[in-house]
RNA sequence: GGCCGGAUAGCUCAAUGGUAGAGCAGUUGACUUUUAAUCAAUUGGUUCGGGGUUCGAGUCCCCGUCCGGCCA
């Protein structure tokens, strides 16, 4: 092993340059993928190990990937990334001898995987530093990591090469651990109030809860087609039919839809079903569930968004009933009593596009709260006393025949969850499903309507589309943001 | 599905229709407390693909692919 490896000659070429370095790891004895190392903190732990005024601390034991690279002839500064953070080590040929050079100067690159050990001390800028008595490479990166100050800006890259962009770019990390914190938040807000978390079916074979055109796929063992569900509702409800009475999961759903900046084909509900409770008992529930995610989660409850306005959590919620922000919006106190005809012609006054003429009247309506009031109710806002079209799962609202109890919780101009006095009696239940399934009466999920028979209590239950509420809790723009690894095209070339 | 914008070195980005460049990363060297380290030298290009206009195309035109935004 005299000849020395031409290098320069394939600088060009980052791969092969890290590949060469590879073979003169192996060349040398050395495992450049060996498992073991005795990984004793991580970074955050690290400076409380050193109090202010202390010179020297314990010995740690750290790992994680090289991020930064700077050498100074014979002393170096090394930022090593873990799970919680960065923290910097500081190489020196002092300390490492003959290896200094050999090894570590000739063979590491930013990117690989290191094991480093040795006492922690404050350098004069005051970091607090691993003096890196002893160190092991744990893996090879064989390929580049995306520029280091720009970070990784493709789009496409960074949602396909989602590992990139959470070396890389702080605040995607920061945001989807975030996004797993507000998730544990909920679990854990909802065990201590008595709910159980239960896991029910994802292939469904009549795909009912909501109104959405869902995945279909076909189970060869049993020769028929299933649907991926496209909500938890309804297997929830069956619990309550059990004596379940307190019962949630948080799981993923499946809409064969739009696809934009606010919809995931895929994406992530919280429902809750709560027994002897109501759409008003769901109020109370998801406000202090929200607000407590905020507070462990983020550690506040105002959000401040990219307009500068601040959307506050914290407090009472306001409530609105959707036929007076209707009537307030158009400026029509006739408003419900007015023809399709004449709604048609209102929404184009107000700058609507034109209602498409196979809508039902209550569609129109809904058109109106869609586009022009849904997207100004920026502070949470409880919206209450729906139309019962708009949902067959409630309860008539008593004394009002045309509204149901339920609410839909708008916050940050979406909405975050609907919750409803659930519907019961299987009855209005059956007449419900029917009006809504129309022709296609094959939709009627008759196996959960002889559930029903059975009989299910009163019960609230509560829906949270926990990617829109982690949009709004981190501030991300995109709802892929929240999402580690979003729907894409297949790469074409891979 | 419609409209608009984009695709250039590993990454982030430049380049009146006239020799494709910079920073970072890489390579070689100097440097024992750096913080986007610094300094010197240096490698690296099918300008997304195909066609057209032109003496000449990264740039203009057409078709396609992919991505993003707005709308449906």
């Amino acid at each position: 092993m005299s000849e020395k490896p031409d290098l320069n000659a394939i600088s060009h070429d980052l791969r092969a340059v890290r590949l060469e370095k590879l073979a003169q790891l192996r060349a040398a004895g050395e495992d450049p993928f060996r498992a073991e190392w005795d990984q004793t903190h991580v970074a955050a732990d690290c400076p409380s190990l050193l109090p202010e005024g202390v010179e020297e601390g314990p010995e740690v034991s750290v790992a994680g990937r090289i991020v930064a690279l700077r050498v100074m002839g014979k002393a170096s500064f090394v930022k090593v990334l873990d799970r919680s953070g960065v923290q910097q080590c500081y190489f020196t040929r002092d300390a490492l001898g003959d290896r200094y050079d050999a090894h570590f100067k000739k063979l590491l690159d930013l990117g690989d995987f290191v094991g480093v050990r040795g006492r922690l001390f404050r350098t004069k800028t005051g970091e607090v530093t691993v003096r890196v008595t002893e160190y092991r490479l744990l893996a090879k990166a064989l390929r580049p990591l995306p520029e280091k100050w720009a970070g990784l800006a493709d789009q496409d890259q960074v949602y396909r090469q989602r590992y990139l962009d959470l070396v890389v770019n702080e605040e995607s990390r920061r945001r989807l651990m975030a996004r797993s914190r507000i998730i544990e938040s909920i679990r854990r807000f909802l065990w201590s109030r008595g709910f159980l978390e239960v896991e029910t079916p994802a292939l469904h074979s009549v795909a009912g809860g909501a109104a959405a055109r869902p995945f279909q796929t076909h189970f060869n063992a049993l020769d028929c087609d299933f649907n991926l569900r496209i909500a938890l509702e309804l297997h929830l409800k069956r619990c309550l039919v059990g004596g379940l009475d307190r019962v949630f999961e948080i799981g993923r759903v499946f809409r064969n839809e739009g696809y934009s900046p606010r919809h995931s084909p895929e994406f992530t509900m919280l429902e809750a079903y709560q027994a002897y409770s109501d759409y008003r008992g769901m109020m109370e529930l998801v406000r202090s569930l929200i607000q407590t995610a905020a507070r462990e989660a983020l550690g506040t409850t105002s959000i401040a968004r990219h307009d500068g306005t601040v959307i506050e959590l914290g407090g009472e919620w306001r409530e609105a009933k959707y036929k007076d922000l209707i009537l307030e919006r158009t400026g029509d106190p006739q408003w419900f009593s007015r023809t399709k005809e004449e709604k048609i012609a209102a929404c184009r006054v107000l700058g609507l596009e034109e209602p498409r003429a196979d809508w039902e009247d209550y569609e129109v309506t809904n058109e109106v709260f869609g586009k022009l009031i849904e997207p100004t109710l920026i502070q949470p806002t409880f919206v209450t006393h729906v139309p019962k079209e708009l949902c067959p799962l409630a309860k008539i609202t008593r004394g009002d025949a045309t509204t149901i109890d339920v609410f839909e919780l708008c916050i940050n101009g979406q909405e975050i969850a609907p919750a409803y006095s659930e519907q019961n009696d299987p009855g209005v239940q059956r007449e419900m499903f029917q009006i809504q399934a129309g022709a296609e009466q094959h939709k009627v999920d008759e196996d959960f309507l002889l559930a029903l028979e059975h009989g299910m209590p009163p019960a609230g239950g509560l829906g949270v589309g926990i990617d829109r509420l982690a949009v709004l809790l981190t501030g991300a723009a995109n709802i892929r943001d929240v999402i580690l690894f979003p729907t894409l095209r297949p790469s074409a070339n891979p």
